[in-house]
DNA sequence: TATTGTTATACTCTATAACTATA
DNA sequence: TATAGTTATAGAGTATAACAATA
């Protein structure tokens, strides 16, 4: 029998949580790499795809949907707003919200790094088979379903 | 059929990179509050599993195996030391160097905390049979290997 | 001159809490 | 008085780079 020489962040892996942290902290650092060619990072894609998939919506409601601050929504949106992917219109029927929508060059980056995204999780799953590929994206859910699924959601990194 | 309202977050949970992110910060936070009542963080957790693992080392051996710089590991050693889990002694063969030692309460917590983090993986894969938590660990060192086996390893948050 | 550990500095990110304008 | 959005402030966490001791 061969003797080898352990990496010694192996006996961390045991943890699922470890790998669960390192992987999406991976994740994460690559998304928004890819993103930035597009002028936006992963909060700002999450952003535009929930309005493209629910319509348009008040910060306070989108901040809420995102788990994250209202005053953290301000420069977000400003810079969607600044590159020409989201609207601003001060909601006739009460003029204290802003409604934010879409517009046509949103939903034109959108579906361009809709494909980035795809093209990336392909990449991060490349040596998994089709079939595991799609076992460990259901088991996922359901661990986040139990975790995440009714309570708060907090911020991804 | 019936019509139901979706959450909006969950157009964000086809992406793989999303779940791990989430998941990933949910395990680390509640680790770290797992681990507190012991008086260490989820780094410092990592840096006794591999003191206890692999022996003493050098804290730039133990820098470069964490992936931090080594600036960082001083005040993380310095509050080890402090509770007595780890001594520092100059080494006798090259004084530059800090020898970082397990010490016998530092093994004592280490052995109560890995308890604590058993429980808590348990409690994240409730849902999941016995089976499927194999599986689902077996996935994701796959991708693990692939992505961070032999590269840099970066924080994990 | 190069390396280990340490300290100092500066930067990024974030939540919290005022503040304004509308209601 | 309460709420949506905004701005200001302060805190945590971090990397980078300067520094001292030793090789």
């Amino acid at each position: 029998m061969t003797v080898r020489k352990p990496r010694p962040t192996e006996v961390l892996e045991g943890h699922i949580g470890y790998l669960l942290a390192k992987l999406g902290a991976l994740s994460s650092s690559r998304m928004d790499a890819e993103l930035a060619p597009y002028g936006i990072n992963r909060m700002q894609f999450g952003l535009l795809k929930i309005l493209a998939a629910v319509g348009p919506g008040s910060q306070q409601a989108l901040s809420g949907d995102l788990g994250m601050p209202p005053s953290r929504m301000v420069a977000l949106v400003d810079d969607l707003e600044d590159q020409g992917f989201v609207a601003r219109e001060r909601s006739s029927s009460d003029r204290r919200v802003n409604e934010i929508r879409l517009t046509r060059e949103g939903r034109a980056v959108l579906d361009r790094v809709n494909k980035v995204a795809v093209r990336w999780q392909d990449e991060l799953l490349a040596d998994l088979s089709s079939s595991e590929q799609k076992q460990l994206v259901e088991l996922l859910r359901r661990v986040t379903a139990r975790h995440l699924g009714s309570g708060t959601v907090q911020d991804h990194p």
